[in-house]
DNA sequence: TTTTGAGTTGTTCGA
DNA sequence: GTCGAACAACTCAAA
């Protein structure tokens, strides 16, 4: 069937779903031609390209952006280079006469599109960004005095308490092809998988697309909302929703995520939420505020927002960090975490406080170190997000923790991983020590080492620091920033 | 302008 | 083992 009307090209980037998509939404509901295009171009990311993890969750959800869109009658046109010059080409070759987009907030992000919604609008071209990966944008949320918060609590309350997202847009029933379509990279030429398979782990640990994402959020829902307050955190059982690689990808969008687990908890609607619900809606929240402070201190991805941390007096060991990075610092609390994340693309949320705490308060390491090793090596990879809690824990940032928050490797581990089994799963040379000791191995008497054929400083490693000793030199290294 | 209350996620010590 | 208080000082947000 031949097809003369000119096309909407929609560019997906952070928000590769059918569903919830207001891009696509409008783009279908025009009655126009659609025509899905995902433009490849890491160099315009600014310091931030996706790391090798990402860039393996982007390999997939794409095969699945692609698989969907082919349900719908419809096709994922793939590029590689420069937004604009890209788009350009594809307006020149189709006859498309409009663009659209979901908005995203890093800043060298908003350079690049303002500067590629002036060009095309300049080229006659019709341009519209819509709200596809946030409950509120940040230039809507402020506070009284005009502002950007910079505390959490008050941010919620002033401007998300009470407040209930609409319901998601549908996925567009069936979307109208263009009269051909252009050229498309396949999808192996964006050279996004590894060159050596080491994803063995995450394709056995993940399922990919926005159905996989709601299935999970459903899940969650079902099992693990009414107690996650406490739930979420036991990094050995399901307490948390897992949800944070889709989201990154915007296989799901917060608003889908939000309303998805309210229906899977069976509450009728205005009743009276339980902790764990709110306590959920409220971590959707924290990315929210982790894209507020980022876009009103879009310096922070690499700088601390409390200026005195300039002058840290950070280590700068390598030996340290590469322990630290590959899960060999000895404290097994630590070390789990950092081989879940290693092995699967993920870690769960108190492991990520307690390994970077790690990082920062015991081996003293700049927590940029850190921020740029869970870029490379988590899916789920956010720089809002991934900003925030480093700057958090690095207590450098708005909101941060107080300086005596030092966390314990030990004592963490042993209130919540208390059978041991989360350090088994991922520290196997560990897996038959028994609970009393699976979080200080170095205190184990010789005959239980034995018996679980631990060979400390062989087969485990020796403590890297001493915790007692190395907490207390943090907080002398932050009594000099304090003094000057 | 000034005041007041409060601030994700902890640890340790002593009763 | 359990509990509450102390751990600093500062900044933010609202009144």
């Amino acid at each position: 069937m031949a097809e003369n009307t000119p096309p909407v090209i929609v560019w997906f980037r952070h928000d590769l779903r059918l569903g919830d998509n207001p891009a696509l939404h409008r783009a279908s509901q025009s009655g126009r031609p659609v025509l899905p295009v995902f433009i490849w171009s890491p160099e315009e990311e600014g310091e931030w390209p996706q790391g090798a993890a990402k860039r393996w969750w982007t390999h997939h959800a794409l095969a699945k952006l692609a698989e969907n869109l082919e349900n719908k009658g419809s096709n994922l046109i793939l590029r590689k280079g420069p937004a604009l010059k890209t788009l350009r080409a594809l307006a020149k070759e189709t006859g498309a006469q409009a663009v659209y987009w979901n908005r995203r907030w890093e800043p060298a992000v908003i350079a690049r599109d303002s500067e590629v919604k002036k060009q095309l609008k300049a080229d006659g071209l019709e341009v519209e960004s819509f709200n596809g990966c946030l409950l509120k944008e940040p230039p809507e949320v402020q506070n009284k005095q005009g502002k950007p918060f910079q505390v959490f609590t008050p941010m919620w309350k002033g401007a998300y308490d009470g407040w209930h997202p609409e319901a998601p847009w549908p996925s567009p029933r069936s979307i109208r092809s263009p009269g051909q379509w252009p050229k498309s990279e396949p999808l192996a030429g964006l050279k996004l998988l590894p060159a050596i398979p080491w994803d063995g782990t995450m394709r056995a640990t993940w399922k990919h697309g926005e159905a996989a994402a709601l299935d999970l959020a459903d899940r969650f829902g079902r099992e693990a909302a009414a107690g996650y307050l406490e739930g979420r955190n036991f990094p050995a059982d399901f307490g948390t929703s897992r949800l944070s690689p889709y989201l990154a990808s915007g296989e799901i969008s917060p608003r889908q995520a939000w309303h998805a687990v309210l229906e899977a908890t069976g509450l009728k609607p205005g009743a009276k939420l339980p902790g764990g619900v709110e306590h959920f809606f409220k971590e959707l929240g924290w990315r929210e505020f982790a894209y507020h402070l980022l876009f009103h201190f879009p310096h922070t991805h690499s700088r601390p927002l409390r200026e005195d941390y300039d002058r840290f007096p950070w280590k700068n060991d390598d030996k340290a960090l590469k322990a630290w990075q590959r899960g060999r610092t000895g404290y097994p609390m630590v070390d789990a975490g950092m081989r879940e994340l290693w092995s699967t693309g993920w870690m769960h949320n108190r492991v990520r406080m307690i390994a970077g705490s790690f990082l920062v308060k015991d081996l003293i390491q700049n927590w940029l170190n850190g921020a740029r090793w869970f870029w490379d090596t988590l899916a789920d990879a956010d720089l809002a997000s991934n900003t925030l809690g480093w700057q958090w824990v690095g207590g450098c940032g708005a909101d941060a923790a107080p300086y005596f928050r030092v966390f314990n490797p030990v004592g963490q581990g042993e209130k919540f991983d208390p059978a041991g089994d989360y350090v088994r799963k991922h520290v196997p040379e560990l897996a038959k020590m028994p609970a009393e000791y699976i979080h200080r191995p170095w205190e184990a008497p010789p005959l239980v080492l034995a018996e679980a054929g631990v060979r400390l400083g062989k087969d485990y490693p020796m403590p890297l620091v001493q915790h007692d000793k190395a907490r207390a030199e943090a907080l002398a290294a932050l009594a000099t920033i304090r003094k000057a």
